[in-house]
DNA sequence: ATAGAGGTATGACAAAAGCGACTAGGGTTC
DNA sequence: GAACCCTAGTCGCTTTTGTCATACCTCTAT
């Protein structure tokens, strides 16, 4: 039985940019990732605001930090806008042939790698209906056709092959080089700022592990709750980061970031491609894993 | 992690008023209850289906019936919508006095007495904030401050008071008496059509019950998904139904609804309002329940 | 101090979406 | 065939949502 509340709700698409903004940590790089101006974006969170009675984000200098109500809201939009995609892709699915691919991906490797060349396979595939996810939820009734994963292979069931990131780079901003002073050794970190996020493999950790190192250890971490933000802060100057190339091959050619003496090492993870096996044959699926191979060759 | 997909998202009113549609069975219908225009709600609809790409509805000449893509998306849509109900209300509740009350309410009881009666309310209490809601979810975080129910009496642990409704009257509309012949005792109905909803006690069987009426039957039953729509059936002259007096006190004052030699009886369940009484003690919540005993004296 | 670089908010205005009133047209019922 | 229910389309009008330019704030560097 449908809801008769009274309580005015927000539209899907302010959600989306209040997700935007809470990952991104600034309206202006939300506006980037949703193609839309700073100050629609700016306007949105406004609005949502408004509609809540309170403020969802605090400003700092630095950008938007959600506050106490604003962690609570997300929470929820997340489930809404997830409900609604899995609606368009359960529905999509009941037609005779559905040429609709779900692939779930990581928000860093989607931002930084996989959208800037997508464009190109929708281009050439016009008629396949590709929906990109980011996270699974409790509503969650299929599995998606393909997973873009950091991990160190694939399951026993599973297909796929991998793209790149086991090359991890120590970069940083040339600003903050020029601040520390550019390092010749690992041993020139210590003093050095480390960018980090806590749930993700590409830390001072495995580098001192790749590189015998047990007593050196930077004596600043600065924790981030996306990764995706650590990049932002590296690029910002705030700290040296660990990245794979891959995410940061344009950053390097620009001067943007910057790797001092080819600091870095080879991991066990990288960036994944995966499908289940046990699936019945999906020839969109086949279309998208081909073109993929071809991308990283 | 926020979603990427680009899949265009409906706006959360669209989902409101596709609920309305699919609980109410035509856009007319739902066009009343949400304070819309019928070509509005018409349109909604047609957007929606152009969204995603195949009908949600088939157009019968008696109204709008769920095809198999609506009643998919339509079960999303619920959870998309009680996730930002759920959001707007933790997030009220997170300042110092909340003046919040969710309270649960049967579609009929809301749509055909609370609904009328409550603008006296808001208009009195203007500072306190009623959230309606008529399901339950999985991502429901916090029971709801009061219940409406329909059943026998109140749980152990459970404050309240009952309403109205074990007065349970055999009504249709005078056209469809004019047709059938006016019936003088409980026999006389079995040539008649009885509108029922299966999940509710206000069928035949209790009347027979109370009756004491063995082997006496109506031949023809016809079932509705929702209690409102066995209302509108009987509105429209399609057959007989046993509905509460306190739901249609109006229709049969205004003749629109007629109940033949006093015929019904008096049954087990009422509608109840119900409140945990291990909950903190809200103010807004006693304000309610004086009002709402207030309105049924 | 002051300029500059990061960020957010705001005002003016254009585009698009949404709504209501009205109308067309199909199907039932009497 | 007339009356009545339904849905869907068209026409203006209002509201929402967006862009662009700009103001403004706070930190940092010169």
């Amino acid at each position: 039985m449908p809801s008769r509340s009274k309580t005015p709700l927000p539209s899907m698409a302010a959600l989306r940019v209040l997700l935007a903004v809470a990952e991104r940590g600034s309206t202006t790089a939300a506006a980037e990732a949703a193609n839309l101006s700073q100050s629609a974006v700016s306007k949105q969170i406004l609005r949502l605001e408004e509609l809540t009675g309170q403020p969802l984000f605090l400003r700092t200098t630095a950008g938007m930090v959600p506050t106490e109500a604003g962690r609570i809201y997300l929470q929820h939009a997340r489930t809404a806008i997830k409900a609604m995609e899995d609606a368009a892709l359960q529905v999509a699915r009941l037609v005779p042939d559905p040429k609709v691919l779900r692939l779930q991906v990581l928000p860093i490797l989607g931002d930084r790698w996989l959208v800037p060349r997508f464009a190109r396979f929708s281009e050439a595939h016009a008629d396949i209906d590709v929906q990109f996810t980011t996270f699974i939820s409790a509503t969650q009734v299929e599995a998606p056709d393909g997973v873009f994963r950091f991990c160190r292979g694939l399951a026993a069931n599973e297909d796929g092959f991998p793209l790149f990131g086991r090359d991890v780079l120590l970069v940083a901003a040339p600003a903050y080089w020029e601040r520390s002073g550019m390092p010749h050794g690992p041993a020139d970190l210590c003093e050095g700022v480390m960018l980090e996020h806590p749930q993700t493999p590409l830390r001072w950790a495995q580098f001192a592990e790749a590189h015998a190192l047990s007593d050196v250890a930077p004596k600043h971490t600065v924790h981030y709750g996306f990764y995706t933000m650590v990049i932002r802060a590296a690029l910002a100057g705030q700290g040296m980061a660990f990245i794979p190339r891959g995410l940061i091959a344009e950053d390097l050619q620009a001067g943007r970031l910057v790797n001092p003496a080819g600091l870095g090492y080879r991991g066990d993870f990288g960036y994944w491609f995966a499908m289940a096996k046990d699936r019945p044959h999906n020839p969109a699926l086949d279309t998208f894993a081909t073109w993929l191979a071809g991308e990283i060759a």
